[in-house]
DNA sequence: GTTTGATGATTAATATATTAAATAATTAGT
DNA sequence: ACTAATTATTTAATATATTAATCATCAAAC
């Protein structure tokens, strides 16, 4: 059998795991999760978004977001809203209070980005994203 | 900001969910999660370990790593004994059970594995995995 | 209009992740 | 020898992952 060691989830997680060391210091300070911050930042990007696409967005299960979104709201960072026509729907937006803290914080996000780009190598990080694009992909 | 897709953790969780759909299938089948299958596969090649380096072997956090061998020794799938020398340390091992079990479905994850590296091709995974160690090991 | 089937979200149950704190055994310094 | 600092593991508390089941709403068929 192949070596442990060359196991491709493994590696995956090996540099996720890396990657995220760069930002876990600034989401400490700040008191958000991982997914709460990548459920912010969509948030952001996107507008308002359905319960649905989030979690797809995100790569969140619905069980999951269903928690995550309830403790963002209680800390007021997310407000939503039934959907008019569909009324299995939710409505799921930032509210003022969290558009406010993005926008102070992500340019720390930004910089650290930066420098974790710069170590690793800008032309290498443009290869290994198309990478990661195309490994994405590859369906079973 | 960049955009939200642009974003390396997110690229890389993905890549990893693709990646571990070619084997839930077969990991559902045999009732063992992720993790312990990965912990298995680590016991198997490297046989006895402390649990400290098993965890950082499988990145794995010590307090996560407690409950899942907890599990395992209770399906008799790992035995543990103390270090003669150090008492704080307990070297975990594969039972003949887990070793047989290990034998019987291996090749087909390494026939799902094989399937995979096809369809992503073969020097593009060469080139995938050589960056991925690379991104392990840039330090914040 | 009612039934049936499908869909979006939630709940439930169990497993794992994460951080902090507690335990216990070892080692270093005195 | 004895205290202090270290180290390996576990416990505790909270958050998230995963699968199955439920619940409510909608859509199509009848």
């Amino acid at each position: 059998m192949r070596k442990f060691d060359d196991s491709l989830p493994l590696k995956l997680l090996r540099a996720r795991e890396a990657a995220l060391n760069h930002f876990r210091p600034i989401l400490k300070e700040i008191s958000l999760t991982e997914q709460q911050w990548r459920i912010i930042r969509a948030l952001n990007e996107y507008g308002a978004l359905e319960s649905k696409q989030l979690a797809e967005c995100c790569c969140i299960l619905s069980p999951s977001l269903t928690g995550i979104i309830k403790r963002l709201e209680q800390q007021n960072f997310i407000q939503r809203q039934k959907s008019t026509e569909d009324q299995r729907r939710v409505l799921l937006s930032l509210t003022e209070h969290a558009q406010t803290v993005f926008d102070e914080v992500s340019p720390r996000f930004e910089e650290s980005y930066r420098k974790m780009t710069d170590r690793f190598g800008q032309e290498k990080m443009q290869e290994f994203k198309e990478l990661l694009d195309l490994m994405a992909n590859v369906k079973p």
